[in-house]
DNA sequence: TTGGGATATCGGGATAAGCCGATATACCTT
DNA sequence: AAGGTATATCGGCTTATCCCGATATCCCAA
């Protein structure tokens, strides 16, 4: 059920503005100071700030968190207008193991 | 000075075929029992053989086998007229610890 | 020194990824 | 209901990857 497919999140690692969202959803206060007292942790961060920090297109980036999600690496909810993304740190977990053990 | 590229080794991961190679590297006594006594664990596993098994061409494997190399997964060494191919563990276990502490 | 075998490199056609603007959807406010 | 805001999806252009055949290089044996 949880298998994780390592063929797509390769895939999914293999672009650098990705590797930097997953940079900056690792430390939203950091990144994204911005917005003070947002609770982050709780829901993640909305695609507009990521948007806004990564100097892509809308449109783009809404297409790169999809990805990231289809692979697992990051989980989304929908509260009202926004859609919130974070990381599934369970899976980078899984991932790192598979690699030191199975790859 | 062994920095590793996290973004150019998950480019080489990205493929199906390149990580078939490397569970192939990784046990080349079961995956290439045809070359019976051969002293695999010092030297690896010739392009010859890799290629015979992949059913992809020469060119395409002799291609991967550098992608590979340049990622610093595996490493070569000539003897004769042969390249030996085998995996370089320590970027794997490198690559391991990256992924759970830092990206 | 020439011929043959192993591997690397080159050129290219097919397919996928990067990234955009335009448009659609979903929700919220008034 | 209508307009505004946030996000997702679509169509398309550009660039990179996949994978091949042809050719070059490198090494060995006769």
């Amino acid at each position: 059920m949880s298998a994780i497919d390592c063929l797509e999140i390769f895939k999914a690692l293999s672009n650098e503005k990705r590797l930097e969202i997953l940079q900056w959803l690792k430390e939203p206060h950091r990144y994204f100071s911005c917005a003070e007292g947002m609770d982050f942790e709780k829901y993640g961060v909305c695609v507009g700030y990521i948007q806004q920090r990564s100097g892509l297109t809308q449109s783009t980036i809404s297409e790169y968190l999809a990805i990231l999600k289809k692979a697992g690496l990051v989980e989304s909810v929908r509260i009202g207008q926004w859609t919130y993304y974070k990381r599934n740190e369970s899976v980078f977990k899984d991932l790192s193991r598979i690699i030191k053990t199975n790859i």
